[in-house]
DNA sequence: CTTATTGCAAAGTCTTTGCACAGCA
DNA sequence: TGCTGTGCAAAGACTTTGCAATAAG
């Protein structure tokens, strides 16, 4: 995945007039660790140790500046909560209906093209952006029966 | 649309265990009227002239209820309430990021079909069910400059 | 030193639940 | 008549906002 450095962020925040803290740093890595799909509460749990003093509203104050700084992007998966993505690339997600797992899988482009084309010309929508679903059972829980 | 006729939806409800009620009837026949994907205050002002004394609860209830014997599908379009769609048939949903219209377009089963084994194979998932969205300008909000 | 950010608590949205009364079967 | 459904109000889940103390530049 195409994670940005902590030097990078810090550079994207500056640029747009933010200030760098270790939070939103933080906020960040954790969403880039890992091919990771969390929402409020994962996110808050996983940085409870590093900071153990953050709240919630540091957490949803920091998405939405990675969010309008264009480095995540937002998921609803159709649950409760929102999810965030540090991958922004174009890409499907998976839900497990068992477990809950949310997953990549990735776009072709040749595809996706073809569909947004001909969807802009039954519906005469200028289209520019697209979020998949797939739903389903993971591996896992596909064959534990 | 292939909408059911109050007589069917009445048979549907009874055969699992509904009782058969104004408020049911209209909530259904209030999404199935038109191409229309309301959300819960949508269709609670819609209903309010002939339904004054109706409650949200009872359109949450009704909703729930419909979505069970799978009269009605639940869209997430990225926003912060659920939409109401009595087209159960798959197809794809568009939001307007003007104006916020959500509109249908078909899916073409092919394309489905080929996506989804498609996904199945690059993920490990068995994929049941697929939401679609795209977001862009809507005709009216094209043309508006 | 100035201004943005944090963390807390309170408020806001959307949705669900509990319960007494009303209405379907 | 029996039991589900309705409508009201209260509660719940997730998210946002206001504000004083704190940290970044």
């Amino acid at each position: 995945m195409n994670m940005l450095t902590s030097q990078e962020l810090t550079n994207l925040l500056r640029e747009r007039g933010y200030k760098v803290t270790p939070q939103r740093l933080a906020v960040y890595e954790a969403l880039a660790d890992e091919t990771w799909h969390p929402n409020a509460e994962m996110l808050f749990n996983k940085l409870q140790p590093k900071f153990p003093a953050m709240s919630f509203a540091t957490v949803y104050k920091t998405v939405e500046i990675l969010h309008d700084i264009n480095v995540i992007q937002i998921l609803n998966t159709g649950e409760d909560s929102f999810r965030y993505d540090a991958d922004i690339s174009e890409h499907y997600h998976l839900r497990c209906l068992k477990c809950g797992a949310v997953d990549d899988a990735l776009m072709d482009d040749g595809v996706k093209l073809q569909l947004t084309q001909d969807v802009e010309k039954q519906s005469g929508y200028t289209i520019s952006r697209r979020q998949f679903y797939f739903f389903g059972l993971c591996p896992k829980c596909s064959t534990m029966h």
